[in-house]
DNA sequence: TCATTATACCAAAACGAAATAAAAAATCAA
DNA sequence: TTGATTTTTTATTTCGTTTTGGTATAATGA
C-alpha cells in the first residue's frame, strides 16, 4: 500500500545535504545544558557492581547493601560508595537483579490497547510507580482472549511479584488467573474476583454514576434511550453502570427496552458503526448512553452523518472522561474517572499486599459527572 | 480532590453481595473455552529449564538448544523436548536470559507520552515485534529533558542490544546518546543523526507533505496562514514539514510571516490555548497548519469558542492522521503517516543492524494527504 | 577480666539460561 | 577394521546481583 519514496545510503555527514535545511525564520533556544550531555555520555558506559566495589575499595556485598538501602552499612562508607556510584552514573543490571526471586518487580497488563482511557490510566500508574522507584514490566494486549494468555505467559516469564490489571476482565478470565500465586490489583471490580485469595480492586462507583446518567437523561425528558456497552457480565464494571442506569429509569417508572442495547467494542470505529445502524433503524430514540467516550465520539460523528444534530436531535452521554472529551464539538457530557487517584490507590494496595502481606481490599472511588454540551433538554415537536 | 466513597473489607465470597447484581436483560455468550482456562492455570506454575531437562531426560543444554532453535539437536530429541515443554506450558525466565550479554532485547523509548500518534506508533512497533517474537523493554517519557535521561538509564539497566526511539529528538539530545554503543533506529530524521555511527531512521517524507499542505491552502485561496509547531530545529521532521510548507507558498510569491508561527506542545490543551490567543489577536488569518492532529483538534474547539466556524471562517489542516481525525466535527483534513509501515521498517532496520551488522540507512516513506472537511475554499467578503 | 552483643564488613554460594569446550556417538572413506 | 569427520550430547563456566553464613572489631555488661 505504501511504497518507499527514497532510501538514502547516508553513512557520513558529508552526504547529508539531501536533508539540508534552510535557516528557519524563527530561532529556538537550546534546551539541554552541556553538563547534561556529558552525563548522558557516561550513562551508556556499562559498569557492574564489581567495578564500583573495586573503585570504592569495599566488597560487592557492601555496594549491594548501599544500593538497596540496607541498614548495616557505616554512614561514612555508605556516603563514599554513593559518591562513586554517582560519579560513574552506575545503574544496576535489571536482569541480574531479577534473577534472584527476592526482587520486587511489578507487572502490568493493559487489556484494550486502543482505548485512550486505559492508556491514560496505564500511564498514570507507570508515572506513579516511577515516582516510587518501582520497576514495571508492562504488556499491552488487544481485547481478544488468546493475546491475554500470551501476556500472562510473558508476565510470568519476568517473574513479577505483583500484577496490576488495567481494563475489564470478564469472569472467565478472572477464573483463568485464579491460580496465579501473586497479589493482583484489578482496576475494575468483578464479582468473581472476591473468590480470588490475593486480589484487590480499585474502581469507580459505577452503579452510582450509571444512576446519575440515567437521572440526567430522564430529567432532560428522554424516554427512549440507547445504551452502547461492551460485553458486560454480572459483576463487571460495565454491568454495574448499566444496572445503575436502569435503576434510575425504573425509579421513574420507565423500563429499559433490551432492544436498545448494543454491544460494541470500545473504539471510535465501533461507536460510529453502532450509532449509524442503531439510529437509522430507531428514529424514535432521542438519547444515547455510551459506556466509553470513544464510543460516544464515534457515535456523535455517525449522528452527524445521519443528518441529525447533537444535542438538538439526540443527546449523548459518555463515560471515562478521556482528554478529547473536552475538545469535541459539541463538548462531551461524561462521567470522568479519576485516573490519578485510581493509579495511586492501585499501587498502594499492591505494595501493601506485596510488602506487608495485607489482606485484599476492594476500593470504590468517586467519579465526577461532567455536564457539558452533548446532552440537552428534549425538544417536543 | 477525590474521596473514597466506600472501602469494603471483602475477603470471602459470602460478603460479596454489595456487588450483587440483578440479572441483565441481555445475555452474552461466554467467550473463553474451558481448555483455555485449564491452560492458563498451568501457565502460572513456574518451571525452570532444569525441570524440563529432568523430565525429558536430557541435559539443560539440549533444552536450551531446543528453545533457541539451534540446529545441532536430533529431530527426535527435539520433538520429545518440545512435547514436554508444550505439555507443561514452560516459559523461560526473562531475567536469566537477559543476564547473558548474548541476548537480544530491544529497547524502545517513547518521548511524548500523551501524544496519540506516538502511542499508536509505539503500539504498532510492539505488535510487530511480538509477531517476530522479539522481547521489548519500553519506556514512556514526557517531553522534558530530565525524564529522557532517566529513560536512557533504565534502558541501559536492561542491557538492551538495540534501541528504537519514537518521537522527535532535538539535536542536543541526539548528541547526548552518540556514545551509546548499540544500534538505534529513530522514527524521525534529524540532521545531527548522520554523525551517529550506528543510527538509522525511518520517517515520512515530511518536506513533500509540508509542500502539499502549503499548496492545498494556497489553492483554496488562503494567504495569511498560521503554523503551530513544536520547537523544530534544523534537520528535524518538523522543520522539514515547515520548510516544504514555506517553499510551496514562496513558489506562489507568498512569504510566510514569522509572526504567524506559534510554538506549542503537542496536546489538545496546547492547541486550544495557542489557537484561542492567536486567532483572537489575528482576525485576518484564515487558515491554520497544525503540525500535529492533537493541536488541530484543540484549535478547532478554540475556534468554535471564538464564535468562528471551521472551515467556513478558518480552514485547519493537521498532521499525523490519528484515529480521532476521522471522527471530529468537521472531519480533519490531515497528512496521514503510515504507522504500520514505519513500525515494520523500523524493526527490520534495527534487526539488520543487530544481527547482520548492516550499515545504517535512512529511509523515507510516503504519507497520504487526506482531504476531508476541515479545510475549504476561502469565501471572499 | 571474660563473655555477650552489636556493628560493619566480606567470601562464596545461589539464581536460570546460554555458551564453551569437550566428549560420545554416528557416519563415512579407505 | 581403522582413522577421520560429522553429528549429537553433556559438564562446566559465565553473566551481575542478592543472600547466606560468617568473621573480625568495637562496645557493653557482669
Amino acid at each position: 500500500m505504501y511504497s518507499v519514496l527514497y532510501e538514502s545510503e547516508l553513512t557520513t555527514a558529508g552526504k547529508c545535504d539531501i536533508f539540508g535545511m534552510k535557516t528557519l525564520p524563527i530561532s529556538f533556544p537550546a534546551t539541554l545544558p552541556e553538563t547534561c550531555i556529558a552525563e548522558a555520555h557516561r550513562i551508556m558506559k556499562s559498569l557492574t557492581i564489581k567495578d564500583i566495589a573495586r573503585m570504592a575499595e569495599v566488597s560487592v556485598t557492601t555496594v549491594s547493601r548501599v544500593l538497596n538501602h540496607r541498614p548495616d552499612v557505616n554512614p561514612d562508607t555508605r556516603r563514599h560508595v554513593e559518591e562513586i556510584i554517582e560519579a560513574n552514573h552506575f545503574t544496576g543490571n535489571t536482569n541480574a537483579r531479577g534473577l534472584k526471586q527476592s526482587n520486587e518487580v511489578i507487572g502490568m497488563i493493559v487489556r484494550g490497547r486502543s482505548n485512550p482511557f486505559l492508556s491514560s490510566l496505564a500511564e498514570a500508574i507507570l508515572e506513579r510507580g516511577a515516582m516510587l522507584e518501582d520497576s514495571f514490566v508492562t504488556d499491552y494486549v488487544d481485547e481478544r482472549g488468546d493475546e491475554f494468555l500470551a501476556a500472562l505467559r510473558r508476565t510470568r516469564a519476568s517473574r513479577v511479584k505483583g500484577l496490576i490489571f488495567v481494563g475489564s476482565l470478564i469472569d472467565d478470565r478472572v477464573r483463568a488467573i485464579r491460580d496465579l500465586d501473586i497479589p493482583i490489583v484489578f482496576t475494575t471490580v468483578n464479582a468473581e474476583m472476591a473468590s480470588l485469595p490475593r486480589a484487590s480492586s480499585v474502581s469507580v462507583d459505577d452503579r452510582t454514576m450509571g444512576r446519575l446518567v440515567g437521572e440526567e437523561l430522564y430529567s432532560l425528558g428522554h424516554r427512549r434511550i440507547a445504551v452502547f456497552g461492551s460485553n458486560p457480565v454480572a459483576g463487571d464494571s460495565l454491568a454495574r453502570r448499566f444496572q445503575g442506569f436502569c435503576e434510575a429509569l425504573e425509579s421513574h417508572g420507565v423500563a429499559f427496552d433490551p432492544e436498545c442495547y448494543r454491544e460494541t467494542r470500545f473504539s471510535y470505529d465501533a461507536g460510529y458503526d453502532a450509532a449509524r445502524s442503531f439510529f437509522a433503524g430507531h428514529p424514535d430514540a432521542t438519547a444515547l448512553f455510551a459506556m466509553s467516550d470513544t464510543v460516544a465520539v464515534g457515535a456523535i460523528r455517525a449522528i452527524h452523518d445521519l443528518g441529525k444534530s447533537v444535542p438538538k436531535d439526540i443527546s449523548v452521554i459518555g463515560y471515562d472522561g478521556i482528554d478529547i472529551s473536552r475538545f469535541t464539538v459539541p463538548r462531551l457530557t461524561t462521567v470522568e474517572q479519576p485516573v490519578g487517584e485510581i493509579a495511586r490507590r492501585s499501587i498502594n494496595l499492591l505494595l501493601e499486599m506485596m510488602d506487608k502481606n495485607a489482606a485484599p481490599r476492594h476500593v470504590l472511588v468517586q467519579a465526577d459527572f461532567r455536564r457539558r454540551d452533548s446532552a440537552a433538554v428534549l425538544e417536543k415537536e
